[in-house]
Parts: structure tokens; sequence; C-alpha cells
DNA sequence: AATCGTAGTGTTTTT
DNA sequence: CACTACGATT
């Protein structure tokens, strides 16, 4: 019998902590929620709580989650509580929260509102631009090198004039140099990078305090979802749309907390008490979602960390099989191992499954295996659809579309397919913009007028640009997938990758994927995909509810769970990385790393590592992960072959063990 | 300007 | 192994 009261209703299902979280009427609430102890629910039954309470409106309400999966996610989820009110409930990643705020206030920062988004390969072919004009050789400099490190400064609010590293490594210096020529080429692109989607945002609320005080006072009840995974200018932002009278609720966990290496400051989290003294904690350690001995085998790899909250996970779940370890020759024995166990445990419910690896090159023998087996799967991230050659190439001719500024673009494009515009025929078009002081674009235009440029250049000239401007009228209120084909065939673009063999083969079929995912039409539409394609995240293309196997990355399985969880590569220099051995920090997380793939697992946890793996071109001989180790034995079933005890006079070919690190197996 | 071949290099995780 | 950069050739 259900209850007429849909407050008491709601809350009926909750345990205390949770009910707590729920309803906590404090300023600033902290929830710290291990894994699987239901803080996705916490989060979306406090949204229905306050809209419920007939005190605050759907779009007083904003929602901040790590990927637009998890945004979609519990949208649905409000929208299923509270029906289509929940639609007007903001809730979104950080980036596309930001995105939004930008296309409509950034004019008071004097930038235009239809900027583009440049993603990494973007920013890499812009700043390798500018490194070459300044005469600075790129092996010297790699261009990636100098952009993480502006990211970085962005990362923690720095701009271009306040960027003056105390500690000046050459790098930084360059970075330093470069950081307003690679601001101002940006501008001159009415280009954002990921990093100014964030760095802007603060940027506005700091200088135009009017904007800030509208959504100050707008937002009444702001909620972030992994904040142990916010950076520092995520943590500026949220304090910027912090009004005085508005409610902060974050939620998290210091142990999932594994994007350090990108900016994510996990003290964020732990000092959020300081940040916000009258904070109220609640600690959700309750797991609904693993087997006791699944639970156990984590907390004995995550609990050897130094820096973390102390927390004692617990569950009412059963106590549940013991974890199995497969112990391989090599990676092809291991996946073979794979396959044979999801066809037993599977019993042809594949989406049950899900194997987890450390890095995406894992990923190629389980495939082999896998289709051997006749086994379906889906592959996570790998290289993604919109990073492919044959992808990016038509984005640009898109973009182009919008914004014909957009050099980056413009330049790809230009010669793609071939049509004899070589880098000589671009340097000349570069000198005439520079010259006239316009764009590249507006001098694609001119070019054939000019009697002082070869003939050839004028007539390839002219065909691009009556080509392009042809396309930019049609995309005016054109359906999407129309203008594309216009695009495909006014270039002859499937011809150029007929031409390419097999290869061509593949990119056409995605090109044609591609065609099947526009929607809409005109430019506004148009606009409205570009950033969806440039925000998009690997597990955001992921599609569950396939009967698939899934496979996918460490990184990409967080925030999600699996019936059989099996974790392959727990080596020393896999898992843990080897590039992150030294660092003691970097070494905890990937501790956390390992502790987040395993509490994905509802009720089997396969684990498996080899003794020889081919990688990286070479065969290396390995040393199975400390993190195995560290499982207490009584609770690990070891399969097949009896494992070889590690004895600890092995050390790792590279050195990688060290002589502390007293390795043994009893 | 385009294309093909070779030599050399460096291999994470991703918004 | 896969990718790129560069140089020789067409």
């Amino acid at each position: 019998m259900t209850d007429l009261d849909p407050v008491k209703d709601l809350l009926r299902s909750l345990n205390p902590p949770q009910r707590e979280a729920v309803t906590a009427q404090e300023k600033a609430i902290l929830v710290f929620a291990g894994a699987g102890s239901g803080k996705t629910r916490v989060l979306t039954y406090r949204i229905a709580f306050l809209l419920l309470s007939g005190k605050v409106a759907p779009e007083e309400i904003l929602a901040v989650t790590f990927t637009n999966k998890a945004a979609g996610e519990m949208n649905e989820r409000v929208c299923a509580l509270l029906g289509p009110q929940g639609q007007r409930v903001w809730i979104s990643t950080f980036h596309s929260a930001c995105l939004r705020i930008l296309r409509s206030h950034i004019h008071h920062l004097g930038l235009p509102g239809d900027f583009v988004i440049y993603d990494g390969d973007d920013q890499q072919r812009l700043m390798e631009g500018l490194l070459k004009s300044a005469g600075v050789g790129l092996h010297a400099y790699p261009p990636k090198t100098i952009l993480k490190e502006i990211e970085r400064a962005k990362n923690r609010g720095i701009g271009p004039d306040e960027y003056h590293p105390e500690d000046f490594n050459p790098y930084q210096k360059k970075a330093a140099e470069f950081y307003p020529l690679y601001q101002e080429a940006l501008r001159a692109a009415k280009a954002l990078d990921f990093g100014d989607l964030l760095y802007f945002a603060h940027l506005l609320f700091q200088r135009v305090p009017q904007v800030r005080d509208y959504y100050q006072r707008r937002l009444r009840h702001i909620l972030v979802d992994e904040y142990q995974d916010t950076n520092s200018i995520q943590h500026l932002i949220i304090k910027d749309l912090l009004g005085p009278d508005a409610s902060l609720c974050i939620v998290g966990d210091d142990d999932q907390s594994i994007y350090r290496w990108r900016g994510a400051e996990p003290t964020n989290i732990l000092s959020f008490e300081r940040d916000f003294p009258m904070t109220k904690v609640i600690k959700l350690e309750q797991n609904y979602r693993s087997t006791q001995i699944i639970l156990q085998g984590a907390n004995a790899v995550v609990c050897r960390n130094r820096w973390r909250k102390e927390k004692s996970l617990w569950t009412a779940n059963e106590p549940g099989d013991s974890l199995t370890l497969f112990w391989a020759e090599d990676e092809e024995e291991e996946a073979r191992w794979v396959a044979g166990r999801i066809a037993e445990e599977g019993r042809g419910k594949y989406r049950r499954c899900a194997v987890f690896y450390r890095i995406n090159a894992q990923s190629r023998a389980l495939e082999e295996a896998l289709m051997r087996w006749g086994i379906p799967y889906t592959l996570v991230g790998g290289v993604r659809f919109y990073q492919r050659k044959e992808i990016k190439d038509l984005v640009a001719y898109l973009r182009v579309m919008v914004n014909p500024d957009d050099e980056v673009s413009l330049k790809r494009i230009l010669n793609v397919p071939p049509r004899g515009i070589g880098p000589k025929t671009v340097e000349k078009l570069h000198t005439l913009a520079h010259q006239k002081g316009c764009s590249l674009y507006q001098a694609l235009q001119e070019a054939s007028a000019r009697e002082d440029l070869p003939q050839a250049v004028r007539k390839k000239g002219r065909e691009v640009a009556s080509l392009l401007e042809r396309l930019r009228a049609q995309a005016r209120d054109l359906p999407l997938n129309e203008l594309a084909s216009h695009i495909i065939e006014g270039t002859n673009y499937m011809e150029y990758l007929m031409a390419q063999g097999p290869e061509g083969q593949t990119r056409m079929e995605n090109v044609k994927e591609f065609l099947g995912m526009l929607r809409g039409s005109g430019i506004e539409a148009l606009k409205e995909f570009l950033d969806q394609v440039a925000l998009l995240t690997d597990i955001d293309e992921y599609e569950d509810g396939v009967n698939r196997v899934s496979l996918m990355t460490l990184h990409s399985a967080k925030g999600l769970e699996f019936q059989v969880v099996f974790m392959v590569g727990l080596e020393e220099g896999l898992l843990p990385y080897y590039l992150r051995l030294d660092d003691p920090e970097e070494m905890e997380e990937e501790r956390r790393l390992c502790y987040v793939g395993m509490t994905r697992a509802q009720e089997r946890l396969c684990l498996s590592c080899a003794t020889r793996r081919s990688l990286f071109g070479g065969q290396q001989r390995r040393v199975p992960s400390r993190f195995l180790r560290d499982i207490p034995k009584e609770i690990i079933n070891q399969e097949g072959r009896r494992a070889p005890l590690v004895p600890s006079s092995w050390v790792w070919e590279e050195g990688l063990l060290s002589e502390d690190t007293h390795y043994e197996y009893d």
C-alpha cells in the first residue's frame, strides 16, 4: 500500500543516513558516499524532496554530474519521481553548464557568443602553428607539454597575464611566453578550449557581478556529484554560483578520486568543512551493491592508502563467492580464459558482464578472443568515434559553416580531399590575410581577385571559396544530414575514401553512421550538434541495455555496476602503471583505480594477470600486482594452474620492483 | 603537390 | 606495434 503523502512515500525506502542527506536543511551538506551506497539515489531523491516541499521551483535547482550520461540518467530518474516538471531542473556537467552560461553572457567579456569549442587535437594544431611561426623547435618544446602547462594554469584560475610560475622549468617558461599568444589565437578563431569553458565562466562571474548575481538569485540549491574529482576552478565556480541564501550539497568519495592527473584536487572534498564551517557531514557507509567478499577484497586494497578519510563500508548482502584469480601464461591465454568464463557465467546474458583494463591497448587480445567465441561485446572508448580522421574532417566542414573564422578547422579541410592546395598555397593565403588584417577565410574569398597571386592559386582559391560559400548558404535551413551529404558530394569525399583501399571501406562505414546521427535542420541545430559533439565523453556514447559484454578502461568504469566483473592485467607496471610508480601520491591513485574497478562488481569478481605479455611491441616478463598481494588469500580461489609464487629475489627487468618492495607470496 | 617508403620514436587515464 | 616526420620520387 502506498502512502498518500508523497514525501513520506519517498523517504520510506531510504536508510537513516540517506534520509538525513535527502532532507537536510543546512546550507552546506557534505555527503561521504562509499561505493555502491546509493548516492545517485540520494541526489535524485533530494531533488524530488526539495520540489515536493513546495518551497522550491525546478529552475532554482542546479545539479552537476561528472558525465553527460550521468546527467541524462539523473534527469530521467527525477522525471520518473516527479513527472514532467523534472525536465525543468538544471542537471548538467560542469563543462556543459559553463558552456550554456557563456553562450548567453560571454559578450560581457568582449567575446562573441557563437564561439566553437576546440578539443585537444585542435589545440595542438593551433599551438603547433604558433610555435612554428615563432621558430621554436617542436622537438625541444612539444606542443602537448606546453599546452599541459597552460591547462594546468587555467584549471587553477590563472590567466595569461598572471602566469608566473616560481620554479620556472624550461617548459613553463615557454608556456608563460606562449600562453598569451595562444589565447589571442583562440580569440581570433572565435574558439574556446576545454579549459576556457571553466576559466572564462569564473572570469565572467568575477568581472561582471550582475551576471553572477543573476545566477545567485536564481539558484537556491546546488548539488554536486563526484566532488572528489573536481578541480580548483570548478570549486571556484561553485562558490561563484552560490548565493548567500543558497544551499550546497556535495557528494563524493575520496577513495574514488581517480582524476588527480587531470587537475582534480581531492582536497576540495577533504577540506570542504574548512571552507564551509557550518557543514553538516553525513556518511553513507552501507553498500547495497556487492557481496561481503567483494567488499572485503576491495577494502583490503584501498585501506593501505595513507591519505584517506577513515571509513568503514559494510554490507548486509550475502558473503558470496570467493574472488577468482587466474594466472595466465600470456595475454592471449588470459583473454581466452575471460571469454570461456563469460560463456559460462553469462549464460547468454552478456550484459551482466564487463571486462576492465588499465589501458585501451589491452582491449585487442580480449576482442579477438571474444570474437572467436562468438560473444557479442561493446567497446567503450578506444579510438573515439568523433576523433576519427574522417569524422573530424566532416565536423571541420560543419564548423566552418558556422564559424568561418575557425582557422584550425579551415586549414584542416582546405586540402581535404587533396585539391592542390599544399603548404605553399596556404602560406600565400596566410600572408594575404596578414597583409589585409583579415581572417584566412576572407583571404580565401579575395584570393581570386588578386593579380599578384599565381594563376593556380587564384583558381584553386576561387573554387574552394565558392564551394564553402554555397554550403554555408545551405547550412542556414537545410536538414543537417542533407547538408552533410552535400559536403560529401561537393568534395567527392567518398571517392577520396574509396581510394584508400580496405581502410577506406571502414571509414566510409563510419561516415554513413555519422550521417545517421545528424538530426534537425538549420544553423541553430547545427550549432547545438557541434556543442554536443565537443563535450561528449566515451561513456556518453555507451549504450547499456544491449545484450553485450562491456569492455572498458577502469576510468570509464566509474559509476557503473555489473553482476560479473573481470579485471585483467593485474601486474606490476600495468596496474599500478609504470609511469606512476615513483610518486607515492600517484601510486595511491593507482590503488584507488583498482578499488573503483573492484567495487563495480555485484556478485562475482574475477581477476587475472599474466607472466608474459606483449605490449608496446616487445614481450615482457611480468610480476603480479602488489594489489593482488594485498587481498587476503582466504577469499581468493585460484583457478587453473597454481600461481607461480613470486620469490622476493625477482626484480623486474626494468627495475620497477625496488628491493624494499618486499614481494613475496607464501 | 602528392604519394610512397623508410627510419625513428614512444607508447595512460579524459573533460 | 603504430604512428609520425621527413625525404625521395613521380
